[in-house]
This record gives C-alpha cells, structure tokens and sequence, in this order.
DNA sequence: ATGAAAGCGCTAACAT
DNA sequence: ATGTTAGCGCTTTCAT
C-alpha cells in the first residue's frame, strides 16, 4: 500500500507538500503541485482514512441502531439514513439490537470506541441510562421513532397518538364500537402512544374504553396470529381491530386465514406500517403508513446538523407525519 | 476523552504496562495490574479503536454492498451477515449500490480507505474489472448471490438452475405446457441462471422453448406489473408464470387485481423469493425460498477464513439449496 | 512558497 | 517484571 510518505519521496517535495496539494489546503506552485498528482497518479496511492481521522478527529462515519432491519420500518429507515448519509459524505455502521437494551449499550459502546462522529439509534423499551453521557457531553446523537423519557435528545418521530387516533376514528365512523387493539408488549411508550390515540377515540366518540379489548403480544408475525386468535375466539369477538405493529397485522391476516375468519366482512382491521407489500395481501391492507425513508433520511440530517453546528438551545424534536391509506381490510370500500 | 496516557500517569506506570495490562499481553505483577484497573475504572477509559487500528492494521470492520437492503433478499442478507459479524467480533458498513456499477466501485474504494479487514458484495450486472486488484491482492473479498464470469473470487449463492429447473417442472407436472417468464433486465449472470433453468425443465420434458413467453422488466414491483400485464392481454396468455425476481412477483400479483385476472385459476404463478408476507398475499404464493440469511452469514463467515487464514488454493465456491414452498398461487392446492 | 517536525492514541520491539 | 521509544499514516503549526 503506498503512504503519502513514498508520494513525497517519489516527487522529491515534502509530506506537508503532498498533504496541502491533496486537500487543496495551501498554495501550492504548479510545478510541485504536478509533479505530486504525477506520483499520486502512477503509485495509485489513496489517502488512508483511518490516519486522517485520528488526526483530524473526524471518521465521517456514522452508527446506525434499530432492533432488526428486518423489520419493514426499520429497513426504510436505514435506507434512507444510507442514502443521505452517503450523500453528505458519511458511512453507516448497522447494528441489530433485537430490542435488547444490553444488546443496545454494548453496540453503543463499540461504536464510540470507533469513533463515529454521529449516533442515530432507535431506542428499545427499558432503561437507558447509559445514553446520559452522551447527553450530557453533546454528543451528536439523535433518537429514531422513540423518544425518551427520562433525558432530552435530538428526536424524529411520527405522532403516534394521532395517527392511531385517526385510524380508529376511521373504523368508529364506519359503524365499528367493538373495535380491539392489538398491543405490543407493555413498558415501551411507542406502544403507550398508540394506545392512547385509540383510546381518546373511543373516549371522545363515546365509546367506552374496554380493557378486555387490548391485547398484548410479541411484536412478531406469530405474536401477532396468538393475540388475533385469542380475540377472535371469544364468544362476542371485536367487530374490528387495529393493530400497533406491522408484523402484528401480519400476524392477524394469518391468524384470519387459519381459523376461517372472513377480513373484512367479519373482522375490520386497520394496522400500523405500511409496505410494498400491503396493497397485495388478502384483503389488502388499510394501513397507516409512515413516512419511514424519510424518518431516516431526516435522522441523518438532524446528526449532521448537530455534528456541524453547536447544538443551541433545546433539542429539536421533529414530528413526521403519517398517512391513513384506505384499502380492503377496513371494510369501507 | 481519556487517553491511554493519562491512565498511565494516574497509575504511575508507563503507558507499556497500561498497554499489556487491557489486552493481557504480557505478565503484569498483581500490584500494578489492579492499580492501573483502577484507573480505567475511575476515568471511566475506553481504547480508542482508531488509534488501534492504524496501528495493528485492523479494523474489525467489514463491508457489505447490496444494490438495495429494502429488496427481502438483501435485508436477510443483512441481518444474517450482522449477526454472524457481531458474533466473531467484527462491525459492518452498509452500502446501497442501486445496480449501479459506478458507485459500487465508489464504495469499494471507499471501504478500502477505510482500512475494511474485508468485503461482501453483491455484484450488479456490468464490468466489475475494478475488482481485479482486489483479486489479485488477495484481498479478503466474498461475493454474495453472482459470480463474476471474468475472474474467480471466493462466492457464496444459490443453484439459480436447479431452483428454476424444479420451480418449473412444478409447474408442468401440474399440466401446464404455456409457462411464461418473468425476467429481469438482460445482461445478469443471475437472471441468465434463472432462465437457463426453466429453458432446461422445458426441453427436459419434450416441451417448446418459446422466446415470446419470456418478458423482460425492471426488477422492481412496478416493473413485474408491467411486464405481467404485457403477458396478460395477448390473445392467448400463458397459463403459467414463473418469475425470477421477488419484487416482480409482487408486480404480478398487482397487475392480475387490476386486470380482474384470477390467479390460481386464470394463471398459475411461482416466484423466486420467500418473505414474511408470502403467506397473506392473495393468494398466497408458491415461492423459491433462498436461504437469505445463511447466506449473509455464510458470507461473514468465508471472509472471515480469508482474513484469519491464507486462501490456499482455489476460491470457495459455495453453493446454498432453495426450497420450493408450496401454496396456493401455483394453483395445485 | 515550502519544509521540518510534532503529535493524534495506541502497540510492541528493544532495552534493562 | 517494567519502562523507553519508535512508529502506524496522516495533518498542521511553526519556521524559513
């Protein structure tokens, strides 16, 4: 591999010389300045990123956290988070926390071992203290989907409660009152939001909130087909269900599908996420779709921010809008 | 930012012993040992893994290039690479290529300033010779799902053949002898494959190998739609399809709701491709299913032998089975 | 207009 | 059993 040393040797000019024509940081005279590009030219020699960024304190890379890109949402955002990073000039290192917070500290740990210059994570429900020093010390660090409750940081997220509110509020217009929610497990305030959107719904249309008609559950396929069958199998199930994850309204289209339920002539269903996939299921989905790509595209730009510029004042909190989009499994249309 | 330095002076020895004491690389008396412990517990010190790294000529990162991690395949590609990485110790940077050779050679170089112990990708149709030096460098380099017809790098991907070979000789054990093909772009080892597979089941079993029964289209589901639709509205349209492309499988899935055409029924459909949703499309499909996330992993795993351990003779070439899952779209359930 | 040299934070060969 | 020190490959201050 050839170091700037050897360019320096084989143009006959000093390292300081090579350094300042490559980044165009000082004058350089012609005559020099060619005979440099020469030696760059005929050795192929590439600046070695990791000398320039100890020195320079800068590794243009950014880490990137979210429980499983697997999931539909979490992939969009990591494209869109890859997109514009790279269009700024940043690397994405991806990590997979499986909505483990030990999992999500040891990786957090890593990461500012390497010396990432931004950190855009998608915090799982539970403790996260260890994310405090980061706040405190500024570091560019900008929360994805959840915010936190405890501490204040740079966050993008998409109005949960209103989105879940409309989306019932749809099904309530439509005749619905028995109408389920399909929960992820308690004790993570995405979860919370969405419930209480749903809630006021009901509350404000005059429906009576009804415990008995939330249901917890893995946030999985198969989560998502236990809970669906254990409301369905009730001797007076819900006229309609919505559904708090994507993978759980999968899971409820297959639960639908195994024990003979008729979606939406029995069961209305309304779920969280969106994918290219949701206009070709059976029924097609009514889904509240989240602008994810450019959930992770904002995260990026929201760290680059914070990275370049003093964060002044408060931490910015970036609300994103979501969009019912009606299909077949409402039952509407 | 603690430094290496600074736990030395606070513990009274030399940031040697510092050193040998954090990576146990040489007996340190038990007086010095817990002392200079002490000092990382109280600062509170984490190794800067820059400085490391320059030093050791290690980066414990790897990189992956996928044309797009939204596409299933890739994004269980991701995930089992990550997984697999994580596991031996290694972090990975994420690029999207988009099918673009330009800015795949674009991250390669970029990765390779960035001191990557190793690379993983997923080459797009076109000239790649600017993997040569890896090549011949003996670069730790893994190609996922393609081989590269000009030169032999170590590959991890699918009987292509066989898995189109059986998808189609599905089909015309079930009757059907006018079996379309759904093809992307022209140019791909991949798709050459996959055609070369129904062309053999075909002759294989005394059938004509009709060249208008093969469509080509963008892989994208806009693209499968379009293509899908062509095939549809000739006068006498095939009565089965198979499709080589997951994302156009899901186009023909929309483009047979828009046309009113029902599948099973009118059109018996087999796609390359297992994902999540397979089973609650309508009606749900009858799919190639590749084992996504072994072959990320599987990926991890050669690269890492090439890092760890001399390539001795010739590269790898390790081929993983599909499985042909059965449901209803190929009509014979 | 250019060069010498210090230093980013760490490891490891070479002392002792 | 421990310390000194020379780098890894680069940037940038300080001289000239």
């Amino acid at each position: 591999m050839t170091t700037l040393r050897e360019v320096a040797d084989r143009s006959g000019v000093s390292t300081a010389t090579v350094s300042y024509v490559l980044n165009n940081t000082r004058y350089v005279s012609p005559v020099l300045r060619s005979k440099v590009l020469a030696a760059v030219q005929e050795t192929g020699y590439r600046p070695n990123s990791l000398a320039r960024s100890l020195r320079c304190k800068r590794t243009h890379t950014l880490g990137l956290i979210v429980s499983d890109v697997v999931n539909p949402f979490f992939t969009e955002v990591a494209r869109g988070a890859e997109d514009k990073a790279s269009q700024l000039g940043f690397s994405i290192v991806l990590c997979n926390s499986d909505e483990d917070v030990g999992k999500e500290q040891h990786y957090v740990e890593l990461l500012l071992d390497k010396q990432i210059d931004g950190l855009i994570i998608a915090p799982s429900p539970g403790e996260h203290s260890f994310l405090e020093p980061l706040r405190s010390s500024g570091f560019p660090t900008v929360l994805v989907n959840r915010s936190l409750p405890g501490f204040s940081l740079t966050t993008i997220m998409v109005d949960n409660e209103r989105a879940t509110y409309d989306a019932t509020e749809h099904l309530i217009s439509h005749g619905h009152s028995d109408i389920a929610a399909l929960l992820s497990l308690p004790g993570s305030r995405l979860t919370a939001e969405r419930q209480l959107g749903y809630e006021s719904a009901l509350r404000d249309h005059g429906l009576e909130v009804r415990f008995d008609l939330m249901v917890n559950g893995l946030s999985t396929v198969e989560g998502g087909a236990e809970a669906s069958k254990a409301l369905m199998s009730r001797s007076n199930p819900p006229t309609a269900i919505i559904s708090m994850s994507t993978l759980m309204t999968l899971g409820a289209l297959r639960a639908f599908k195994e024990m003979g339920v008729k979606c939406p002539e029995q069961v209305a269903l309304v779920g969280f996420g969106e994918a290219i996939w949701s206009s070709v299921t059976d029924p097609p989905l009514t889904a509240i779709a989240q602008p994810a790509k450019a959930i992770g595209a904002g995260a990026v730009d929201l760290v680059e921010g914070l990275i370049s510029s003093p964060p002044s004042g408060r931490p910015e909190l970036r609300v994103m809008p979501c969009e019912l989009i009606i299909r077949r499994s409402c039952g509407c249309q």
